[in-house]
DNA sequence: AACAACATTTACGTAAAAGTCAATTACTGG
DNA sequence: CCAGTAATTGACTTTTACGTAAATGTTGTT
């Protein structure tokens, strides 16, 4: 467990780029710190490029992903903000909810594809 | 049950623009008949409008749904396409199967952010 | 015939999310 | 100390998925 990841071993290890990383750090998602002028990641870093990917494979936009990872920080101190926060967060999980929907919709008309297909395969004299 | 549907009514029904729905025809996802110019959507394009839909909520691209929306038709009549087309269909499955875990893991994520606000609520003294 | 409402094609514009390239600057091993 | 590798910023480019506007066609009242 180090404490501290170049940005090279960091597209190494997610697969993107370096313009990616300081993409995402100009949008405000990450920001790792500084010796000098070159970034060193940490392990929260690290942590939120893979909720970022996350979001992203789920089809969330850059802004969408930023209003999710502030619900993954500290709760705000102030009740309205609190509450608000909340209300933020049934919403995100609304979305997914239906993401879940669609995705077992999808996964459903998959699998009768295939079943077709392999039908179609039998009645060929295939053997599967 | 009527048999066609004109391009507005298909806007209506699903919240898009005239222009997407052209640019789906344009990018071979659907192929509605036409009266002289006009386009008629039959109920099997309002069917492939809703899988497109659910594609794009579940990030897809155009290109990805386009391969996902052949899936869905007629099973081909060779051997070797029908191989092939499982194959194809067995990879977006596991596309969907990744999707699914990272679903599940940010609704995790998403449970214990509310989680923690609950708390800092009742810390404050506030009734839930 | 005129008007609205809806339709079409063509073409250019745009926002998001990076890719690519150039010019510097920083580090590191020999 | 210096070559070579890694990192930085900045600017420009590209791709995707449409938006928008212009010019024109079609249909159905009134």
């Amino acid at each position: 467990m180090r404490e501290y990841y170049s940005i090279t071993e960091l597209t190494r290890e997610f697969g993107i780029s370096t313009r990616t990383l300081r993409f995402y750090e100009d949008e405000g998602l990450i920001h790792p710190v500084r010796r000098g002028r070159t970034r060193l990641f940490r392990q929260s870093d690290r942590h939120l490029v893979r909720q970022i990917l996350r979001g992203k494979r789920l089809g969330f936009s850059i802004a969408e992903i930023g209003e999710i990872v502030q619900m993954y920080r500290e709760p705000p101190g102030e009740v309205g903000q609190l509450k608000l926060m909340i209300k933020r967060i049934e919403e995100k999980r609304e979305d997914l909810r239906q993401k879940r929907r669609d995705l077992e919709e999808t996964l459903a008309e998959l699998d009768h594809a295939e079943e077709s297909c392999v039908e179609r395969l039998a009645e060929l004299g295939v053997n599967t």
